[in-house]
RNA sequence: GCCGGUGUGGCGGAACAGGCAGACGCCCGGGACUUAAAAUCCCGUGGGAUAAUAUCCCGUACCGGUUCGAACCCGGUCACCGGCACCA
């Protein structure tokens, strides 16, 4: 008989389907284990095989676990909201509620044309208002806290598309659709108070089962630093605050920098002599892009504020304050202390204009550059830390700061708060309305989901608003507070709103009380093992730490953090060795290999195309090896086997290093040495035949990789029950060994042959037997065996002199 | 520039923890089967010297070190990939 992996597939899809063989059960004594992958966003091109690589592995982990027996959670749902699909929309006078539908039905089939072990009855979609209007209450939980805001921020202003473009939609300084210039526009924007979380989500990392890459990240974008923040009187009475790490050099601050945006320059214009002058940069510096900022970044450029000086505090000297580009509105107080002996950056500015350069910390030449790495030095030119070194001098500045009123410790972090406000179509509406009189108010409870209006024309406006802002009669509502005349709110919630919280949704899907009883929270959360992009480490990961933490606080879930484990996949990269992309021509489809292989071919090959955690080509010649492999489990295992019920020591001890290796790989995500480790079983059986137990622990091992051809081959033996509902194999360590050991042996650490002795032979034996040899005894003849390393069951080293 | 990662055959990649480098697969070569081809099965396959499957030499990006022994540890150099990028 033939593999006929169509039939055979789709006969087995067909039986868990119907059996509900993968369903996550509310109940039951079995420990839970919650397996994720990140839910796909349903795109108009169907599932790529980048999506497969993922998916397969941790249906992988999912089945494995369930033969353990736990009582697996692993679902999938989709991530439908997003200017993909609002934009195919527009371009082809389609409504993207519509495309969505149609495309989450071709990725369903296409997944379950896969085989993957989703709990299909728990399937979730962001742009359900069922599912949007939880998205929406989360936002007026965090709205109520006061951790959503509204605020003028600058932001990426499309000059062609008269529209804002998300941070991820410009791409290298232009616009990702049309190629136009972006530029940088103030815009009242609503915002997500992430930085109040910055503490817990750095420290809480530390206990946390996330690969290290994926914590470096998260680490260097929450950018923490510690110094001190510094008041420093200007000549017109004001104080300006600066945030500083090197509070020590605070003597050699020679002048100011603050930021075109800085408040002091409005604030100072009634003193400053050269207004004029001061606007224009401010306006050139608005007015510059993306794009001119980094390319022009190493340049520096600055006016001084002229009229306006400040006094260092420490050392009474009267300091001139500039404006320039260099220092950033958004981080820290926007203003500096100019040190530049000691930072390059302001050594590059000092020398440009001119300003003094003074030496506080010795060991460099500041003449020549700046003397900034100078942990080892000493201080000096700085009164009462002279002959400090640069850490104490940190703590006693800071202290002398503290008490004289002029300063304190400060923590800083690069983290920003999250802008929250889209101006789309595709999103969730943010449940707000404006009132004259009352402000922003939150939509009472009740009326969630406030549900995105069905309507004609959903195109960008042009003015910047969204296109919900041309829908009169959906804007105007009354006042939840006082029943006046009052506005929704127009914007819609970004692409990473409804994935912040959707693993939540899957414990509970169908629930429409809350997002998610606590019961089901408390028995399926957290998140055991979670695998996904590294892409979303600093967005995705980070977002939806910080709603869980959020939902902690509230009381909504059980525990602080939402992923016990992070795990991250490598691409799959065209068989050019380039990213796949429609232009390149190089996408290879699931779907066609699937029909001309077959889903177990696939998903097999797909696990062994390479290292997991890196990217790999795609190989259409390697794909029928994984084929050719299965062809070789099918021929040996559809008929009887010939080795009967016979014992074979060889075979057995096979099959218990198999189970080991293949186990112990599954969890350390090596799936190409696991499958290695099942072609070489396989190679074996072909050499001498295997029992019906070999067969049945061949399967078994199979089953998680391929579980079609496993179950059909199950079924033809007549094992009884599923494959994939047997129990996870043991092994017993000493049968993993065999009676026999070869050991290297090797003269002056070069390997010259090996000696066969029985395991665990003592250095005596095994030297007696390696001078026997030929070999050996040649190279040792009339010579003094002056020292022998022994590593038991491995190799012996001679050395001869 | 900073942070992180990676360099191993013709190719994808193995090598637990410093102990036989190249598992497994692809490609390629040879053989069996066949009228023939495909498929399948068996054998070979890092480079070089050699009649040789004997033996020897070289070999894990490069240079040096530690060690009985280094792909692995240490110092330095180079290349590539990813992220951040004037973060005070």
């Amino acid at each position: 008989m033939k593999y006929e992996f169509a039939r055979i597939e789709r006969k087995w899809r067909d039986i868990w389907a119907s059996r509900k063989t993968y369903a996550a059960r509310d109940s039951g004594g079995k420990p839970k284990c919650y397996v994720l992958i990140e839910f796909p966003y349903p795109s108009g091109e169907g599932l790529h095989v980048g999506h497969a690589r993922p998916y397969t592995a941790m249906d992988i982990v999912a089945r494995k676990r369930r033969m353990q027996g736990y009582n697996v959670l692993f679902p999938m749902g989709f991530d439908a909201f997003g200017l993909p699909t609002e934009n195919y929309a527009i371009k082809n006078k389609l409504h993207p509620a519509d495309v969505t539908e149609k495309n989450i039905a071709r990725f369903t089939e296409q997944l379950k044309m896969l085989g993957y072990s989703f709990d299909w009855d728990r399937v979730v979609n962001t742009t359900d208002p069922e599912y949007y209007k939880w998205t929406q209450w989360i936002f007026l939980k965090m709205f109520e806290k006061g951790l959503a805001y509204k605020a003028s921020i600058p932001v990426n202003w499309c000059t062609s598309c008269k529209c804002v473009l998300a941070n991820e939609e410009v791409v290298g300084g232009v616009c990702e659709r049309c190629g136009s210039e972006v530029v940088r526009r103030e815009k009242s924007q609503w915002m997500l108070k992430i930085t109040d979380y910055a503490q817990r989500l750095l420290d809480d990392l530390d206990g946390l089962d996330y690969i290290e890459r994926v914590k470096t990240q998260q680490r260097n974008w929450i950018g923490r630093s510690t110094g001190a923040e510094i008041v420093f009187k200007t000549t017109r009475g004001d104080g300006l605050r600066v945030f500083t790490t090197r509070p020590d050099t605070l003597f050699g601050a020679t002048y100011m920098v603050v930021s075109p945006e800085h408040e002091l320059v409005k604030k100072s214009a009634d003193v400053l002599e050269n207004t004029a002058e001061v606007r224009d940069y401010c306006e050139s510096a608005a007015k510059k892009s993306d794009f001119e900022r980094t390319e022009m970044a190493r340049e520096k450029t600055g006016v001084r504020l002229a009229g306006l000086d400040a006094v260092n505090p420490a050392t009474g000297w009267r300091i001139p304050i500039y404006i320039s580009d260099y220092v950033l509105s958004t981080y820290g107080a926007g203003a500096i202390m100019a040190v530049p002996g000691h930072d390059a950056r302001d050594w590059e500015f000092a020398k440009k204009f001119g300003l003094p350069i003074v030496e506080v910390v010795s060991g460099g030449d500041v003449e020549k550059e700046a003397y900034a790495d100078c942990g080892a030095g000493t201080m000096v030119n700085s009164d009462f830390l002279n002959g400090l070194s640069v850490e104490a001098a940190k703590a006693a500045i800071t202290k002398w700061l503290a008490e004289k009123g002029l300063g304190e410790y400060k923590v800083n972090y690069k983290l920003r708060d999250w802008v929250f406000s889209r101006q789309r179509y595709w999103g969730e509406p943010i449940p707000i309305v404006y009132c004259e009189s009352c402000g922003y108010v939150a939509a009472p409870e009740s009326e969630l989901p406030v549900r995105l209006p069905k309507v004609e024309s959903y195109e960008t406006t042009g003015t910047g608003e969204s296109p919900l802002a041309s829908m009169g009669d959906w804007v105007n509502t009354t006042c939840p507070s006082c029943g006046g005349p009052a506005a929704r709110e127009t914007d819609t919630m970004p692409q990473w709103a409804g994935s912040s919280w959707y693993f939540l949704r899957y414990a509970d899907p169908r629930n429409d009380g809350e997002l998610a009883s606590g019961e089901a929270l408390h028995r399926w959360t957290p998140v055991d093992w979670y695998n996904g992009g590294m892409e979303h480490t600093t967005l995705h990961l980070l977002y939806s730490r910080f709603w869980h933490k959020f939902l902690y606080d509230i009381g909504v879930v059980p525990t602080p953090e939402p992923y016990l484990k992070r795990t991250s996949h490598g691409m799959i990269l065209g068989e050019d060795g380039q990213k796949m992309s429609k232009s390149r021509g190089n996408v290879i489809n699931p779907g066609d290999i699937v029909a001309e292989l077959g889903a177990d071919t696939l998903r097999l090959y797909i696990m062994f195309i390479g290292d997991f955690e890196k990217s790999a080509p795609w190989s259409t010649k390697a794909v029928k090896g994984c084929k050719r492999f299965l062809d070789r489990v099918w021929n040996l295992a559809e008929g009887q086997p010939g080795g009967g019920d016979v014992y074979s020591a060889a075979h057995e001890r096979a099959v218990h290093r198999a189970i080991k290796k293949v186990g112990g790989d599954i969890e350390a995500m090596k799936f190409n040495t696991a499958i290695a480790t099942l072609m070489t079983l396989v190679n074996d059986f072909y050499e001498a035949p295997p029992s019906r137990g070999d067969i049945r622990a061949l399967l078994t091992l199979l089953s998680p990789f391929a579980p079609h051809i496993a179950e059909e081959l199950w079924e033809i033996q007549g094992f009884g029950g599923l494959a994939c509902e047997q129990p996870w194999p043991e092994y017993d360590d000493a049968k993993t060994l065999g009676g026999d050991m070869e050991i290297a042996v090797q003269v002056g650490g070069k390997l010259k042959c090996a000696v066969t002795v029985p395991r665990d032979s003592g250095e005596e034996d095994v030297l007696a037997a390696a001078l026997a040899s030929d070999r050996i005894a040649g190279l040792a003849a009339g010579k003094e065996v002056a020292r022998v390393i022994y590593v038991k069951n491995k190799l012996i080293n001679l050395i001869i002199k």
